[in-house]
DNA sequence: GCAACTATTGGACGGTCGTCAAGATTTTAT
DNA sequence: ATAAAATCTTGACGACCGTCCAATAGTTGC
């Protein structure tokens, strides 16, 4: 008896729960969309709300303070942005494919989600200067080097070759060439995805430059 | 006579403006600090002119608004570091000492002025979401590129090869390394240094790979 | 259908921001 | 030496910020 309502209780209040958390992330998205729009040092709670259905009152509501719901955005962009590739590679069957369809995908989100990637680059320099950010940052930023590795070691498999590098370097070197390109997409300067497309090609083969046999 | 007199007046007016460049300069380096220190979001005014001998009042004596302020500072941060390397590169004789100069230079300035480059990357990217930054920034990422390429090109001319990236790549590349160097600086992960001292010898023989006769 | 609880509103608060201007202070020209 | 011009300080202003809270609306369990 005890037993059955206490199930009860725990239903009732895991559906609140729930809901609870749906909400959340609809602030934390609405949230996302305002910081890629605004960037973050001009992200205000109103702005905010303003993007969402509520008032700016229920931000408090759902989260302790601002930190937090900015800690709940940052957490949301990880849910979109790292698993970006993972078709490319487990569809490719030949080296030359994976090139081409893993620089078609680059291209791309660089220009269809630019906003989201400034507003990426922004909270990850933030955490240079506010701890708090700090660790989610991190996290992040080791996905998206996940992300980039199982695309360079496919690559490299296809090839017959060993990467001629590490993947952290792997990773920073691709993030060094989409950031230069998302500032000339911003600025309108030069023709980044026509820039990326001639150069991604190269980069890659300089990236497996290793024999298997020579280690 | 009248001539004698424009001429006097001339050099008193032309003193003046030395006198109050002079102090606009040393305005926008107190802001320079501020912002290596507390980043875009919180750099306020009155911060700035706490890190100068002044009051917040000067600043708008000496610029028209923030925004003039700041963009000065900015100027002031490529005359301190777009040559860094210069005298690396002019000094080396031999392909070795260049590489190992050049990587040198590199960790030894993410160490001591990683202040100052978190915020030189807080700008840039700043830059994505203000417009009126934009001009400047792009004025010293080109210089900074032009700077990593007379070391790439000083490189490949030493080892007898050919660069196999185009300049552009070559900048996106090695800032992409520094970056995430510079993250794990601030985040106390990893040693950064130690693997930038290992990776970087190895990026500039990929980067140099085309040999002249085939280049 | 009614009480108890959850969810949301919107305004008020103390604080800080950029900006400005009146006046004090220092420097300069003669 | 002194008047004029420059430099600098101080305090005030309206705007906007994050936060909080009393009141209201909506939902749920019984």
């Amino acid at each position: 008896m005890t037993e059955v309502a206490e199930t009860k209780q725990d239903r009732i209040a895991r559906r609140q729960v729930d809901k609870f958390d749906a909400r959340r992330t609809e602030l934390a998205i609405a949230t996302l969309h305002t910081l890629a729009e605004l960037g973050y040092a001009r992200t205000t709670l109103r702005e905010i709300a303003q993007k969402s259905e509520f008032s700016h009152g229920v931000l408090h509501y759902y989260f302790a303070d601002k930190r937090d719901l900015l800690t709940e955005a940052v957490r949301q962009y990880e849910a979109l942005c790292v698993t970006r590739y993972d078709d490319v590679v487990a569809q490719a069957v030949t080296a030359e494919q994976l090139c081409r369809e893993f620089t078609d995908m680059f291209v791309a989100t660089l220009r269809d989600d630019a906003p989201l990637h400034r507003l990426w680059y922004d909270l990850r320099n933030q955490s240079l200067f506010d701890e708090s950010f700090r660790k989610d940052v991190l996290e992040i930023d080791e996905r998206r080097e996940e992300m980039i590795w199982r695309v360079i070691a496919r690559y490299a498999e296809l090839r017959n070759r060993e990467p001629a590098i590490s993947r952290a370097t792997a990773y920073s070197v691709l993030d060094g060439l989409f950031q230069r390109a998302l500032l000339g997409e911003f600025a309108g300067a030069g023709e980044p995805a026509r820039a990326l497309k001639r150069e991604l090609p190269r980069v890659l083969e300089l990236l497996v430059t290793g024999r298997p046999e020579l280690g």
